[in-house]
DNA sequence: CGTATCATTGACGTCGGTCAATTCGTGTGG
DNA sequence: CCACACGAATTGACCGACGTCAATGATACG
């Protein structure tokens, strides 16, 4: 496996492209190297002071938090290119777990030394910010979804964004059927909803020919549909 | 009035306190200086190309979202210190609105430039990078409240959370009843509910004596016990 | 074939929304 | 100082979306 930042396939979708072809050794130099988590592990858990920050490299990752009465909340799903456990205070403990859902493969980059290396590469520090800024935008998107649109919408929102998340990160065709390393529980604990309602919600839309959700396999049959149900609620000033 | 950086009240909780005092004078040229909006006037409106950011010196602006049915969003309040307007693509429409709910004046950075100055003054960029972490981490918080608590604990819980940021923004003591420049439609386009709701919910917490919102006047009487009901997602069996 | 996990389905309860009437508070004008 | 207006807050009646509990079905795995 080469693991040279050259070859590296994420290098130009994550933070580490602003720095050019000429002085990507820095990086090289400063990255402890890749690692691999099998499907199920943690990167990190909530509470822990995490001495490192990942990229991810192939897998899914999903960030959650646990609540007082056991239950968990998913906060978003990181794939290829996302650059994780970077915080407002760097040696803060974690503020949510990470956990793999799929095999991973990660770039871990070392907190110490971190703020040293953006200050003497600000074209880094200038990405990180427009990163964490993307990141916040997303995280604005779930908000303004889980607090305004009914379950359904809700659903297919989700799902309609998730899928573009993916066709982005794997430069998918349209109509591709897509693998979703997540379950019906998953999903709930996304969108602030039980798995049976969950099931409920996708019954419906799988009985009137708008996609089909089974064993992992997601294909939209009706994009327009489903994304005039998802925008129900919501105005189309964004894209 | 003087609006020189090295008197800003703020300078010092925002990012230009990364610079120190002898490279002030950088934003001092780099600013367009401070501008004063009337209560209820926009910063900018969702779907603008606006081309300013803004460090918030005195007063409430809100961030909000405008949707089909006529109704909105709160995605949250900024208070002196806040940096707004800096997005993922910087050129690109603004996501959300942004409207005063006092009187407020703010000191405008031009959006074009930005990226040089940040270049330029890496601590700059790095100050940024923490900062909207912390707003993502915020944002994070507010997803966690709706996604999964009650109207009960989710009032309490954003009305503790407004509260800590107030008083840590004006170093105010901890007893201190705090001026609110919100209504009980605002707390419930904040949270997802309806004003009706929001009218009982706190109505019941006065009764219980935990606080009382009056009049644009917040004072919580037992933290404690309140904390208490903001944390707990499940029925209120203990006292 | 037995077990575990996940998904489906039904019955039922409740939290919070909707609609509407009333009250309260504040400002305005006579 | 009172009458009125207008918006915000309160309160009640009603209802529906979603949660809870539980039984059943489907699928994979040892």
């Amino acid at each position: 496996m080469d693991n040279t930042c050259l070859r590296c396939p994420v290098r130009e979708s994550t933070i580490c492209g602003a720095l050019g072809l000429d002085r990507i050794d820095i990086l090289e130099s400063y990255k402890k190297g890749n690692r691999k988590f099998t499907a199920g592990s943690p990167l990190y858990h909530e509470g822990d002071n995490c001495n490192n920050m990942f990229i991810v490299l192939e897998g899914w990752v999903s960030t959650t938090r646990n609540l007082v009465n056991g239950k968990r909340l998913i906060l978003n799903f990181q794939l290829p290119g996302a650059f994780m456990g970077f915080q407002s205070t760097p040696f803060a403990p974690m503020q949510h777990s990470a956990v793999c859902l799929t095999d991973v493969r990660v770039c871990v980059f070392p907190r110490i030394g971190f703020n040293s290396l953006l200050l003497n590469n600000p074209a880094l520090a200038l990405a990180l910010s427009h990163r964490k800024a993307k990141d916040e935008e997303n995280m604005q998107s779930n908000f303004i979804n889980i607090a305004t649109r009914p379950a359904r919408a809700r659903l297919a929102y989700f799902l309609l964004s998730l899928r573009s998340q993916v066709i982005k990160t794997y430069t998918l065709a349209n109509n591709a059927d897509l693998y979703l390393p997540i379950n019906q529980k998953d999903i709930a604990d996304t969108l602030g909803l039980t798995n049976v309602h969950v099931s409920r919600a996708i019954g419906t839309l799988q009985k009137d020919k708008l996609l089909t959700f089974k064993k992992h396999r997601l294909a939209i049959h009706d994009v327009d549909r489903l994304s005039e149900i998802a925008e129900m609620s919501i105005s189309p000033s964004t894209t």
